[in-house]
DNA sequence: CAGATTTAGATGCATTTGCAAATATCCTGA
DNA sequence: TCAGGATATTTGCAAATGCATCTAAATCTG
């Protein structure tokens, strides 16, 4: 009774439906996918879009940082990076410290492109959330915020 | 005041911790990354490993209809299930009534290989819960299956 | 302080992805 | 019943992805 795969039930007893990840990844997929169109109408992917996004609240991490904040794998972010420096997006910087390791930084043209897709998230948010009192939003947050603070950092 | 960008705060406001879309694809991010590893080990990327997950639920859906079901787009899916049928993990079968749609059956071999990795995704969910108390991990899922009715189907 | 090790980021390359188009089948109305 | 259009899935192709590797710079060791 020690052995691993007995110590859960299988999923067709738990049904997909009961199943935080399946319902969080399901989720996720069609708020990505809504914005998808807004998203190409402004040249970004994903990843630079995520890049923005993080940068449009806390700018100038490194880019290993940045990497975790967005959950963009290094190499993929990297030349996320490369498109929205060519587009004049970004600005890279080299440490002053660390002359091995890149600050990244908005311009007002990557701000502004933010922006103007900002609107959309947040409509796409307000559109999930429909029919959800304050409060239980708000717990729904405070596990969330619970969740990340789990998964952050202890490996395995 | 109409305007549609003057609706919502920006997310410098709001921060990115508060922000659930934000929040979700973080975790989701972790968990993805956590299984990984078991996967390779198997053989399964994303979405093949999503199908097997969906099919030991409800076997023999229509490849659409899966692919609504696993988020996967109906293309890579194709593909994915190419790779799970030359694996002997599932099997096509042309549907009775139409026969432009195909309807997609586990095989024992796709079963026991999903049962090989169901309890690294239980294990994984477990740690994402730990520390919240049973009825706060209910609300949650109970807010998640709101929200997945509220995106499903409407477009927009 | 030299050499070995670690760390940050970029890049080569094979694989995967997704959009658009192709294929095959079904349905609808004259 | 047949033409025209809708629907289910697959496939072509260019772009994106991620692993492994590379380069450069910092840090550690004796």
């Amino acid at each position: 009774m020690n052995d691993e795969t007995s110590l859960y039930p299988p999923l067709a007893e738990i049904g997909l439906g009961n199943y935080a990840p399946y319902l969080m990844n399901r989720i996720m997929g069609r708020y990505n996918a809504s914005l998808r169109a807004e998203m190409a109408d402004l040249g970004l992917t994903t990843p630079k879009m995520r890049a923005l996004a993080v940068l449009s609240v806390q700018d100038g991490p490194l880019v290993g940082e940045l990497s975790l904040l967005t959950v963009v794998e290094q190499s993929t972010l990297s030349r996320a990076l490369d498109q929205l420096q060519a587009g004049g997006m970004i600005r890279r910087e080299a440490d002053a410290a660390d002359s091995r390791a890149v600050r990244v930084f908005v311009t007002d043209a990557g701000r502004a492109c933010f922006e103007t897709l900002w609107p959309h998230m947040a409509a796409a948010q307000a559109r999930m959330f429909r029919g959800v009192p304050e409060d239980e939003r708000r717990a729904f947050v405070g596990t969330l915020q619970k969740m990340l603070a789990n998964i952050r950092r202890q490996g395995s």
